[in-house]
DNA sequence: CGTGAAACTCTCTACGG
DNA sequence: CCGTAGAGAGTTTCACG
């Protein structure tokens, strides 16, 4: 999809707060709330624009303890491969799984309430499908972690 | 923050998708909408809710690239960490960044438009600070992708 | 804390430039 | 493709149980 600076302002100021009006994004980006509008159905229908979510504080929930979990395996089959990735895709405590290049082959980020509650985490991993090497180390800062995408 | 059943499916709603009018989650929690809309409220005042955003598509923009960039140090000084952690975190392309515990002082979640873009991030990462060791690895499938937490 | 009704604001569509 | 204006929908704020 082709987009303009206008389309690209919109994109930035709403990844950065969904909340405004088309009306403030229209004074924001020197157009008038029409075109404004239609820009915005038009990115979304084109699927640019995923949809709108509200953000919750990881603190607040009690969700103290950010791990990634890097897996090694031996098995590289279509069957395996199937089952693990649906199996660890459905836990709600995995935040974000990648199939990586490189040394690890695959990645977990989760959200526990404590470190301490890695152990049953990992109980529950190990238990969906035969893993070769599982390591996992916490987060003890998040300097940055944005859903804003550089446009 | 105490949060009840009513709260938590509420933020469960919001956080997959935030476009739902106030009536819509009324009457997806058994309430009426003016509760409900005290109930948000609520939550955003005491920060449990951070603010509502757009998401948008990785690819469509042009970002194929995920990459997680594995940083050593060997200084650890207030001075050499500031600058460092302000330095990093200024860069639109890093989408997440954390002080780990254990082998890996620091991780790096970046998109880019392609992994041969990887080499001038490189550079400017090592222009910010000194890194005693660098490594990189890509995603090569982003199988799972959330910003809903566990609620 | 929950309900129901009324004012206000915003979005959306039609039409003209 | 942009802007203006009006209709419709949604949110918000009352008073009240």
């Amino acid at each position: 999809m082709e987009l303009d600076d206008h389309d690209r302002k919109i994109l930035r100021l709403l990844q950065a707060n969904a909340d405004q009006t088309v009306q403030e994004l229209a004074d924001a980006v020197g157009l008038s709330a029409t075109p404004v509008n239609r820009r915005i159905r038009r990115m979304e229908e084109a699927g640019l624009i995923r949809g709108r979510v509200a953000l919750i504080d990881q603190e607040g929930l009690g969700l103290r303890a950010t791990l990634f979990i890097f897996v090694k395996t031996s098995r590289h089959d279509a069957d395996w491969l199937e089952r693990f990735s649906r199996g660890v895709a459905r836990l709600p405590e995995v935040i974000e799984f990648y199939r990586m290049s490189g040394e690890v082959d695959y990645l977990i980020k989760i959200a526990l309430p404590e470190i301490a509650d890695y152990d049953a985490f990992y109980k529950k991993l190990i238990a969906i499908a035969p893993l070769s090497d599982v390591s996992a180390s916490f987060a003890m800062e998040a300097i940055k972690n944005t859903t804003e995408l550089p446009v």
